[in-house]
DNA sequence: GTTCCGCATGAATCGATAG
DNA sequence: ACTATCGATTCATGCGGAA
């Protein structure tokens, strides 16, 4: 198998029209938000964000498989000491175009910003909102189990008699838990609150986010040798996570700059991958990172 | 002082009238989510809830002082795979009330409940929207400081030069540090994330939310003496916090059983409280405890 | 190896001041 | 009045090098 990793200079505007319709398994994007990042891309204004966006989330309808999903991670600002409502607007808008909104995740930044303010505290979450096409969209929960907590070492050591046997909710939804099942058992599925910071390291570039991000999607709503797209690429990111977890990916850029660092780090890697088609990918992994 | 818990049987679209205008420090409620608790409150479908809701919401303007808070825990529900929509088109209608959206609080729910479903992962998170009548609401940061991270013991026992001078970031967001300003500090002020298990005590009535919530933001927008306010008292969860912090407090509930639970459980007190008008009232707490 | 420690950095926001 | 710029404030994390 030979790993497609394209990237394209341009606005997504103009150049998500050359991507297939019905092609992508996974769109994963931090579009700039209203405002933000003035020096490098010119900031949209709050007012203008929605409108500006519609026509790229119809065109991400078009080409997102119908099993496929659409994760947008995006956060209002604050404007004169009131949050905006363009990412509420945009969610009811996206809806008309025929998207579903099937889940809001919570990426709590265990290091946000510091900061004091007389009527306000730090900001330590963002939205990661989820779109799909239709309701049977692929989840693949088994890839992203966690090591069970500690807790259970704990609980299961000693257990309580309402812990042996099922005991339903008080609250009479239905819902009961039978505690002993999770003996033996080492993972547990996730939740929709993602704990990670943002990152820090030494890079010559700032990422918008942290490559777990991504990966935990990735992981989540795809497989190898999907295709991944990210129409707002930036420092590439999602794209070179998606290599190492061998998908397929396409990236967006609308600045030459990142474009052309993107460029330098994900090519090396495509000449290497030609190269070794008949061997092991148990060693990709170390490759890549040589490479970068 | 007479600490004043006032207790109403009935609908808020009603008894919010005998509330004078301008007399409240803190709306915070947890309403009925639409189509939830159909038992109970006889459920508001998803398509009639922001209609049904909006009336309440113009009296808590009304009630509220200028210088108050309301916190609303609420949370949309899935219907058919999608998540509904009306807690975003609740918060723009209520901006054409006059209202201002502040903020959002997120309350990770570090115990949520298990369960497994093939399409989406355990719901670990609910949404705590601030929203003010005016830019000037009053917030007590202090009393709710939390104790310093490990970092700071071994951080501040040697400075190195950049931390004993105001060391400005690379990226030019005008964004510096002067980290000599920490020594000595024990605490910190907290992030818009909220850590807080579920309530899990023996109670025998299971409450919307744990007393940890109230607390916390009772804590934050009011200080002693001030009224609280809660339209949908429920089990009484907030009035009772606020009597514990000594705080009046305002309940209205529609279902004569809850009413009648938490009258009992909160007339005591006053009655004992009246009693020790001249007494000293550090003893309260635990009396009210004992009460109880 | 493992732990410890130094250090740069991160989608921020407000109020005052200047144009 | 209304907008643009500037200075002030403040934590926790992961990385890399040292012990």
């Amino acid at each position: 198998m030979e790993l497609k990793t394209e990237i394209y200079l341009g606005d997504s505007r103009d150049e998500l029209a050359r991507i297939p319709t019905d092609s992508v398994d996974l769109i994963f994007t931090s579009p700039p938000y209203a405002d933000q990042r003035k020096s490098t891309y010119g900031g949209v204004s709050v007012d203008d964000y929605v409108e500006w966006f519609l026509p790229i989330t119809k065109e991400l309808l078009r080409v997102l498989k119908p099993s496929g999903t659409f994760i947008l991670n995006i956060k209002e600002k604050v404007v004169n000491g009131e949050r905006s409502t363009y990412v509420m607007e945009l969610i009811l808008e996206m809806k008309k175009q025929g998207w579903l909104w099937t889940e809001e995740f919570i990426w709590h930044k265990k290091n946000c910003f510091p900061g004091k303010w007389s009527n306000r505290f730090r900001d330590a979450w963002e939205r990661l909102l989820q779109f799909n096409k239709t309701k049977t969209f692929n989840m693949y929960q088994d890839a992203v189990r966690v090591p069970v907590g500690d807790w259970a070492k704990n609980r299961l050591k000693n257990l309580s008699d309402t812990d042996k046997i099922r005991d339903n909710a008080k609250n009479g939804s239905g819902f009961g838990k039978n505690v002993s099942n999770w003996i033996g058992r080492e993972t547990v599925y996730p939740t929709n609150v993602l704990h990670l910071s943002t990152e820090c390291n030494n890079k010559n570039h700032s990422a918008a986010f942290p490559e777990g991000l991504p990966e935990w999607f990735i992981k989540l709503f795809s497989v190898e040798g999907d295709t991944i797209l990210d129409p707002f690429m930036g420092s590439g990111t999602t794209n070179i996570v998606a290599q190492r977890l061998n998908r397929h990916s396409i990236g967006i850029e609308i600045l030459p700059e990142y474009y052309e660092m993107v460029r330098r780090i994900v090519e090396p890697v495509q000449l290497t991958l030609f190269d070794l088609k008949n061997e092991n990918y148990d060693s990709f992994d170390e490759r890549r990172y040589a490479v970068r």
